[in-house]
DNA sequence: CAGCAACCATACCGCACCGTATGCTATTCC
DNA sequence: GGAATAGCATACGGTGCGGTATGGTTGCTG
């Protein structure tokens, strides 16, 4: 019936729009995410944009759909751990949002949550996802035995500090600021 | 000879441009530092701004200047303890920048932050002002006896959570927040 | 009172952007 | 093979902004 296999490269579809929207916001922030500059990145003009989407609100819509719904993939995917390795598996969650090679990862995180700090509805998703990692968090320390608030108040802190330490600059602080890393990430999940 | 006293209420100095460049920052982020932006929240034209400032850039450079000297003088405050006090005087630092009573100081730490994610002259600021808390809180935590090393590590972990926590959305996680955020503030300052 | 300087308004240019309307082209379906 | 449709280009109006040039107003100074 329909040729699926065969891409036909020259053409866009409504979901490369959101990718590449997602990445230009990653680069550039909310400016990044003008419907010209968009068509730029892909050689288009905004004619093509204004078939796909509605006006810029419906694109703003459909990206932070997009990203809440990879968010919560990651998530589940992070939160299953065999039973009494729950412990490495928060370290590796922690190894992960601070680690170098995330840069685009995070890159979108800080770009949304400014992004939600004036507008309600990315906040009320940033809203969601952030109870969805607490939660899944919370689950993990409480399978190594804490109680629940403690295991509450562990996960708070385990990802206010990731996000927070992707916001700050110290590369000139110490040589040594990788072991302190490692420090850290013991004393929130474990001591 | 000059009369400093008496103010004419409707002339604008230069240092009037940068505290409302400063606010709106806060409130809309660099969206905010339009010059006509800037000019109708003192109802005026952008002919007053061009007569104190040089170019945009001019405004940026002094707004920067401006935030990194409060900045210090802050940290200078705040880090002045009577000795023996130094656990306490870490636990405030921690309430100052969690309060809800500090939203401005808070809202402009986090606009300046975004900024400085995408502009090096601001990334320079911030990276100073991060080395003079990360410095400015070692102390306190080598006053109480700690070693070099795990002075750094907390000192970091304290920034990085305050931070962080300022930028996630956990308000409906649990009404016992407030008791988490007390058990994360001891976590980190002693234990 | 003349004149100068500080301070601001007005008018203008050039540009980038949002959104719409309409034209062009290739593919698909009858 | 003619017609419909998907996908994009082009052109246009309207708006907001950065920056400059220039004119007007107020207050001080000699």
């Amino acid at each position: 019936m329909k040729p699926e296999k065969s891409k036909p490269r020259t053409q866009l579809d409504r979901n490369e729009w959101i990718v590449g929207a997602i990445e230009a916001l990653a680069d550039e922030g909310m400016a990044g995410m003008r419907v010209e500059a968009l068509a730029k990145r892909f050689s288009v003009t905004k004619g093509s944009f204004y078939w796909h989407f509605k006006d810029r609100q419906d694109l703003f819509s459909a990206v932070l759909q997009t990203w809440k719904e990879g968010r919560i993939r990651d998530i589940d995917k992070q939160s299953t751990a065999a039973a009494g390795n729950e412990g490495d598996q928060l370290l590796r969650i922690i190894e992960v949002y601070s680690s170098n090679r995330n840069r685009k990862g995070i890159s979108i995180e800080l770009a949304v949550r400014d992004w939600a700090r004036r507008d309600a509805q990315a906040g009320a998703i940033v809203e969601e996802v952030d109870t969805y990692r607490l939660e899944s968090a919370r689950k993990l320390f409480v399978a190594k035995g804490l109680s629940d608030d403690e295991a509450k108040s562990r996960s708070l802190l385990l990802y206010a500090y990731v996000f927070g330490q992707s916001l700050m600059a110290y590369d000139r602080y110490d040589p040594k600021i990788i072991d302190f890393k490692r420090w850290i990430a013991g004393h929130i999940v474990v001591s």
